[in-house]
DNA sequence: CGGCGAAGTCAAAAAACTTTGACATGATGT
DNA sequence: ACATCATGTCAAAGTTTTTTGACTTCGCCG
């Protein structure tokens, strides 16, 4: 799989959130468990619909949820 | 395939950037025109990496560039 | 100790997204 | 009229994301 470039502030948004747990989080925006593990983990970067309900449960910003580098210089 | 609630502006700010093409667009930022026209048309939604590059090109916030509808009420 | 909840791993199947290539249309210019 | 460019459509193949289910680990409570 390709490795993605974006990263994340999930963990810290659950916590500062009610203590809200993956599973929590995953039925509010209606996934499962094991796909918020894996956006959480930046194993691969979701879809942007799936950017946009985790954003809305936290009352958030697209841009404070998700970072992009800024692809200056990167040559893997 | 699932239809996405996800809109955009790409096809104005293509406009706005100097008559930019969907073939220019599509180079820049390293995917076919058909990804771009598929996109345009809100057939599907982009992967937030692909997102995150085509704001970027037009210098845009991502919430500049995508809208997520309010989704109360929508009962399919 | 035994059980429970939260987090994590693995693998295979399903669904969504992306690419490739071939072709059609309307507008523009020569 | 003919060529060209931008846009669009269709379908099949390829890749990435999402689901399903079974199984582990850690910390905590009773």
């Amino acid at each position: 799989m390709k490795p993605t470039r974006v990263t994340n502030s999930i963990r810290s948004l659950r916590f500062a959130h009610g203590q809200m747990t993956q599973a929590d989080l995953a039925n509010r925006i209606g996934v499962t468990r094991q796909t918020v593990i894996a956006i959480e983990q930046g194993r691969y970067s979701p879809s942007l619909e799936m950017a946009f309900q985790i954003a809305r449960v936290f009352g958030a910003a697209l841009d404070d949820v998700f970072q992009y580098p800024d692809s200056t210089g990167e040559t893997p």
